[in-house]
DNA sequence: GGCGCCATGGGGGTTGTCCCCTATTCGACT
DNA sequence: AGTCGAATAGGGGACAACCCCCATGGCGCC
């Protein structure tokens, strides 16, 4: 079983493929440092699984699971959150994720998602679980970010201080486009400049400060 | 050598037991999940080195690494921290620690680091070196507040989204005057754009995200 | 089938940003 | 007495940002 790991500590990323290749038949064919490594190197390799954080530069794990699941569905994808609640769980399934795993969980949680996922079953924790069940009984969660996925890819790249060209390059895109997406962002969300996107993206927990 | 190792994620202190244990003389001798526990844990079982994660419930790293240092001087300390920046390296040494690693670093990094430790010298990456000396550098005058008065006015004024010309009429100012001291306010930390001032003033509490 | 939304890309133009340089005044330190 | 940093102001230029317009194709939805 070919696995694929992102996350932006070089640490844990040693830790975790240590932790993986102990199983005999599970093997790490790369580590990626930032979402858009982690998407680039998802649809190239075509790993049987990726492995992303949700905090991660330049794509979130949640932006890049979109975009693997888009033009490479044979990748399952696990979601690894370091979060102790499960504000990212439902983003997360829907994105295409199979599986939403805290990292404050045990390890065995993480290898029995790994087993689900190459059973091609989907794996919450219990608690992720609950979670799911609480909001189906409560009400249906009717969230709805004004910013569509692009959008949200964009100003999170603006916010890290990126240039028009550098989006452009990270995402495969024109300039031109790039342009429309931010430009459309700040549109709806009432805003006349990148500054503005900053503050809007920290809020949302897009980036850190 | 004797090791105990304490981070709140559990599946990121498998990780590093793993990564530790690939060495044949380390033996990791407990693990904790929170900095209470890995303070008595560590008076307790007394290891050779405590690896302990900045951001823990109970007791941080460091408030651990006082009371550690305070009641089992025999036990090193190496400070583990999940920020990009150096932020806690100057707290970390005062508590005592003898190390401070980047998870961001790669795992041969905090390898050298316990390799030092357990050599008796004290170990910090070439991130953290150049911090420090930075600030010896730096230590005639208030380190903390590197800008001027006027440059941390303009610095405010451009987080909150107003332009050279509308920051200009509010101090009074030429526009060019406000370009200069936010050209040099730039030029002192090392930022390219607005973008990453706005996020310097976030990270300042000069504004609210 | 048409309507709306999303994603993609471009043309062309105005304004803003950012950098290089110079320059003066003022107060503070040595 | 001289130097040094802070604050003020400007010239000129390269480039990025931001704005309007337009167009195409895909997808879901009455």
């Amino acid at each position: 079983m070919k696995v694929l790991i992102a996350d932006d500590h070089g640490i844990v990323r040693s830790g975790l493929r240590m932790l993986l290749e102990r199983q005999m038949d599970i093997e790490v064919i790369g580590e990626a440092a930032d979402g858009a490594q982690a998407r680039d190197m998802a649809i190239r390799e075509r790993p049987d699984l990726a492995i992303l954080d949700v905090k991660m530069p330049k794509l979130t794990g949640l932006q890049a699971t979109r975009e693997i699941r888009a033009q490479a569905p044979d990748v399952a994808v696990l979601i690894l959150s370091m979060y102790d609640d499960e504000r990212y769980l439902f983003e997360a399934l829907k994105a295409g994720a199979s599986g939403y795993v805290l990292k404050a969980q045990a390890d065995s949680d993480l290898l029995d998602a790994v087993r689900a996922v190459e059973r091609g079953e989907p794996f919450l924790t219990p608690q992720a679980q609950r979670a799911l069940i609480q909001d189906v009984l409560g009400e249906g969660s009717s969230r709805e970010d004004e910013l569509t996925p692009r959008e949200q890819e964009v100003v999170k790249l603006v916010a890290e201080a990126h240039t028009n060209r550098e989006i452009a390059e990270i995402l495969h895109l024109s300039e031109k486009t790039v342009e429309n997406h931010r430009s459309n962002a700040m549109r709806k969300l009432g805003m006349r400049d990148r500054v503005e996107l900053v503050r809007y993206a920290i809020r949302k927990g897009l980036i850190e400060p």
